[in-house]
DNA sequence: TTTCTGCATGTTGCATGCAATTTGCGCAAA
DNA sequence: TTTGCGCAAATTGCATGCAACATGCAGAAA
């Protein structure tokens, strides 16, 4: 059977007006991103057990567009999908959470060794203003906000590197480290020198040095992810731990 | 509402014997890996629309299935989706091809860095065995049987490097590299270069040297990729060039 | 007691049906 | 001719039903 379909008729004009561009999307994928935002955020905590049919009741859908979520989140390691059981949200070891730093620190260094030369103007200008704006978060002790920051720069960095294959493999790892940062809220200690990386590595891009833009960016990502598992890690053997 | 499952009763002691590790597997994960198979040996040509009906028809399982497959193969770049619009085979071109094996370069240069470290010496044995094999291969001018060993190895050396993400990240990548390669059989004069630098590669692993082997690979890669995107923008420009 | 077996219950995997949306095409108007 | 409109057919998105499988427990056997 031929299973491949041909466009048929002439193609239809495209619409003088493009019609705003609402991002109209399927029940799945809102689940999909509700469920990614629960399990990031600790509402399905580690370990726990979902049921289908609970979920779906409790997201409002029906078991179908769950089930697709459900594949869609597994596929970026954010359930455990297995035949005939119940997904499960799995229950990261410090371990793995280094692995998946190193990973990313690894990546990282891949981006910002090519955005160095690529990156465009415009962007750079934006960083310029990001990289001010941080500075300032971090004189004035403001730790939600420089943490937030901090993300969007390194997602700034990605698009500069012009890879999409590069940029969908880092958004997939970032959910799970996004997981564990939230889990281990980086001690005060690290912050300094996290603010220093951050001044070297944009130093390094606006010089468009790409070795010392990718090596900053590894021992940035990599030094985190360090202590990320090693705050996880104290804190699985005396849980009270702050 | 609750929506976390917990265990309930006494564990279930685990089986003497573990009974023999068949993977069964849904009709979904089935049908993703043959439509994976088809997409990237060209059974399903790119530009190609999939109609759901008549795809489950072909694959003789009903839509449920069909559509959670397609949303896996859709996380894998290998399907594009859009909302109410039958999913479609990318028309991957040239410059996107090029893309990807910068982006596999740079993780191949990643995992051998890793693995020159610590890879085993089980490993390392198997991967002397198979570098010994691909030289015979070379030399008896067996294109085929290079071509396929030549992937194990790559494989080989990722395993090496005990990342799980980075693993992940790679084999999400191989799928459309697949498809690019054997639509671009590469070309006698790139053989010989090939050939070198796996001995390079291997060379630098043997003696353990991080920053070599990630060196080698990624030029390797990089070299494969620019040859083959070479290869389709000549093919694109004249379809009957061989 | 401890271990095994069969059954009731809970849960997943898949097929099917229906509504909503898109698409193709004829036909009228400019 | 070209453009716009509207309807019918094709197609997707989602809900629901049912069979297969897994799990836990009661009761039998060791």
């Amino acid at each position: 059977m031929d299973v491949v379909a041909r466009r048929r008729g002439r193609p239809r004009k495209a619409l003088v007006v493009p019609a705003a561009q609402v991002p109209r999307t399927g029940l799945h994928e809102q689940a999909a991103a509700r469920l990614k935002d629960m399990i990031v955020r600790g509402a399905l905590p580690a370990g726990a057990t979902l049921v289908e049919t609970d979920l779906s009741v409790a997201l409002g859908i029906s078991r179908t567009p769950l089930r697709e979520a459900l594949k869609l989140l597994a596929a970026e390691g954010l359930v455990e999908l297995h035949q005939n059981r119940s997904a499960r949200v799995p229950d990261w070891t410090p371990e793995e959470i280094l692995e998946l730093f190193e990973a990313l620190a690894g990546i990282e260094r891949l981006t910002a060794e090519l955005a160095a030369p690529r990156i465009s103007e415009a962007l750079m200008d934006d960083l310029r203003g990001k990289q001010a704006q941080l500075d300032r978060m971090h004189r004035d002790q403001a730790l939600d906000a420089y943490f937030a920051l901090n993300q969007e720069i390194h997602r700034t960095i990605v698009t500069a590197a012009r890879n999409r294959p590069l940029a969908e493999a880092h958004a997939a790892l970032q959910a799970r480290a996004q997981w564990a940062r939230l889990r281990a809220l980086s001690s005060g200690s690290r912050w300094e020198e996290s603010a220093r990386e951050h001044r070297d590595l944009f130093g390094a891009l606006a010089a468009r040095d790409a070795a010392a833009a990718g090596t900053v960016a590894h021992r940035h990502v990599l030094r985190t992810g360090v202590v990320i598992a090693e705050t996880l890690q104290a804190r699985r053997a005396d849980p009270a731990a702050r």
